[in-house]
DNA sequence: GGCCACAGAGAACGAGCGTTCTCTCGACCA
DNA sequence: TGGTCGAGAGAACGCTCGTTCTCTGTGGCC
């Protein structure tokens, strides 16, 4: 194990789990026995620790996710397996929502390294969705990867704030419900119009 | 205007666009006019003016989007009208993604307050969520609020990440699909997954 | 064996932050 | 009018953090 692994794996859990701003460059020299000097010399600032960190994290859970899904058969099994994925890793004792989401909201404004990280994580997210929605030959591919990356990110979110896996279900469920209802939904409705509005008030 | 306003005026619009832990309370004195020792007899402390900021942004948030549904007429334009007023935030020059999600990624696992704080916004906002989906004499209104909860998040992240306004009209869309295929989904198919049982979990 | 170059451990430095203190001045009231 | 109280402005204090420096020891090479 390379000191620059050492220190990136101290580092990935302890920004992932407490934040980058609360975990200081001391706590990561005494989580990873590497003394500062060296930890200096492989990275020159915490900012680019920062960013090595969101790189890292990124390539682990694409890596994680295509294996997964690729253990699954049949487009649609593949597709709702991405959400089975998102449960495991939610039901899992060291889930602290997105790391992208959280590092963006923490610094993106502030730094353009760690929000250039976080965009091209989420747009290669995106990209792996397209695949996967072309695969099942639905009518709107485009749009309908566009709709679970929402419910992607509004998963980890919920499950973050609730402490509870269930919003991976309920992604999985709303996931099956826009693959099968889209094509029926998108051809019988039009974008703008006033619904049939049966009006039934409570 | 009283001072505590003022005070909280001032809070709200540096912390939204920079982050709580970014910004010190000289910047609020500078911003808000109000000196510090007067601001602390205000607030005991940076915790709880943030507390106060996250309380006050809540009432907001709330307000703003039950007056502009309380526009429209007929639960689905109703329902609907929740992503059009986010499309308007979304759209704005001040929108900087969710406030509780940002502060709870920042602070969560450090401040209960603020945990707190952000956990009955969500919980509100939810509970709203489900009034209107009850409107709609939806088959599931409970599950159907879950999941546009999941797609209010992910659009609030999404369009922050993205800089764009896009994801509140994929939302829409989603929304609607689920309202109108949830039923035809859910009498039609028979999967044998049990998505409709988790997807009650508050 | 003697010299050198580098590595480790920890202190040190400068900046920023939350919080408190001091000094001054103006308002109010007997 | 004189005295007291509180408010404003800014400095000060103690702490943390990112980054660098110093001191000591050790292994390699002529």
């Amino acid at each position: 194990m390379t000191v620059e692994t050492k220190v990136l794996s101290a580092a990935d859990a302890l920004f992932y789990q407490h934040g980058v701003q609360a975990v200081g460059m001391d706590r990561i020299r005494d989580a990873s026995g590497v003394p500062l000097k060296r930890i200096y010399q492989c990275f020159p600032s915490k900012g680019a620790l920062v960013e090595a960190y969101l790189r890292r994290r990124d390539r682990w859970a694409r890596t994680a996710l295509e294996e997964h899904v690729a253990r699954h058969t049949g487009s649609e099994e593949r597709l709702l397996a991405v959400f089975d994925w998102l449960y495991d890793w939610f039901d899992g004792p060291n889930f602290h929502g997105c790391a992208f989401i959280n590092a963006f909201g923490e610094l993106g404004s502030g730094s353009q390294g760690v929000a250039d990280a976080v965009r091209d994580h989420k747009a290669a997210v995106h990209q792996y969705l397209r695949t996967l929605t072309h695969e099942t030959g639905a009518a709107e591919p485009e749009g309908l990867a566009a709709q679970l990356v929402l419910l992607l990110d509004g998963a980890m979110s919920t499950a973050s704030i609730t402490a509870s896996p269930a919003p991976a279900r309920q992604a999985r469920a709303a996931a099956r419900t826009l693959l099968n209802g889209a094509s029926a939904a998108t051809a019988v409705t039009d974008d703008s119009s006033p619904q049939i509005a049966d009006a039934q008030q409570v």
